[in-house]
DNA sequence: TTCTTTTCTTAATCTACATCAAGTACCCTC
DNA sequence: GAGGGTACTTGATGTAGATTAAGAAAAGAA
């Protein structure tokens, strides 16, 4: 079943009922998307929160002069969502684009609040699903201030292990916020240090 | 009363009656503190989450060369904590220190927790709490990606503007993530440009 | 008040990283 | 298996912001 992940984690947090589970499931729909689609654009408004089953989605915002920034990488069993767009239902500044074939969970907006009134434990769930992110976010945050990019290049490695091999090297020069060039030069100066 | 802000803070997102606001209330502790006092320090457990009613206070790291990096100013209304040790109850990063007098209102965890039983709207509002702080924290990050120095300034003006003549100058340029010399001459630039 | 400490300014020099440019190694597709 | 994107590398030069240093101004403490 492809439903076995994503209840998998949520039991972590919350113990729902089969009945529950039932309820739950009804609400997602499933999808399976190509390599380098996008879900989601630069003002659109956000309808949906997406659980990756399997593939591997990226979220980046472009700026003024038209450089990416990724803000997340969701493999497996990750959650993505532009969070300004879906809460406030306003236009989103975010990309969401397929690294390679995906398929998804999508749990719409309207189903999520459905959701939070027929049981309440879901209130709880994602409240702590948005509390790990918040401290994921602001540890970002602090290591952009404080940390080189070789050190934000190491933490990487750690938080995502899955990906290094596996995604192009421009993708997590962006994450750690480098140029694809600065990244392919530092790269070469930390093999050549062993 | 002491408690009319952060009991009309509450009401903008969930309705309290009279005996879930006295319940409310009595878990709350009220507390004075002189300027210059930390309420946590590097490696401490956080055990409160804090909402100032007067004053202010500041919360921020200190990396390993030795430089303090802003992460939050709380001036009155807002909510401060290191969200990272508060959840996992494990010691956190974070320094929070009285800018000036402050009076605070402290929620234990453990009472925290007691109120998400008791009154499970409350699990409702501290979502959409931390939702918002969610998306304030990756607006940050995308700033502190995608834009030069004065145009962080300038959205530190229009995000605090009860703080910018309030506040030394070095803890601005803290936040905003550039030392102090380099903010001191940035605005004489900013200042001659007019 | 005076003394001490902290904050702010200005200037010279330095560095991590960006930009521009050009070449090389890949895949994909037909 | 030839052509055309896309990804990666390497080099030369440019720049935002850091560091160091020193003095001026402001704010607390006594």
């Amino acid at each position: 079943m492809p439903f076995s992940l994503i209840l998998n984690n949520i039991a972590k947090h919350i113990h729902l009922t089969n009945d529950e589970q039932d309820i739950f499931t009804a609400y997602l729909q499933s999808k399976t998307i190509k390599r380098k689609q996008f879900m989601l654009t630069d003002g659109d408004i956000c309808k949906y929160s997406i659980f990756v089953t399997s593939g591997c989605l990226r979220g980046y915002t472009v700026d003024k002069s038209g450089i990416e920034h990724v803000l997340s990488f969701a493999p497996p069993g990750w959650w993505i969502a532009d969070m300004y767009s879906l809460i406030s239902q306003k236009p989103g500044i975010l990309n969401i684009e397929t690294l390679e074939d995906t398929e998804v969970l999508l749990l719409s907006k309207v189903n999520q609040e459905k959701l939070y009134l027929q049981i309440p434990k879901f209130e709880h769930f994602f409240r702590v699903l948005v509390e790990n992110s918040l401290v994921a976010s602001q540890q970002r945050l602090i290591d952009s201030l404080s940390l080189t990019a070789e050190e934000r290049y190491n933490n990487f490695c750690k938080r995502y292990p899955t990906l290094i091999d596996h995604l192009p090297q421009k993708q997590i020069a962006s994450y750690i916020g480098v140029t694809p060039e600065f990244f392919s030069r530092m790269r070469s100066v930390m093999v050549r240090k062993r």
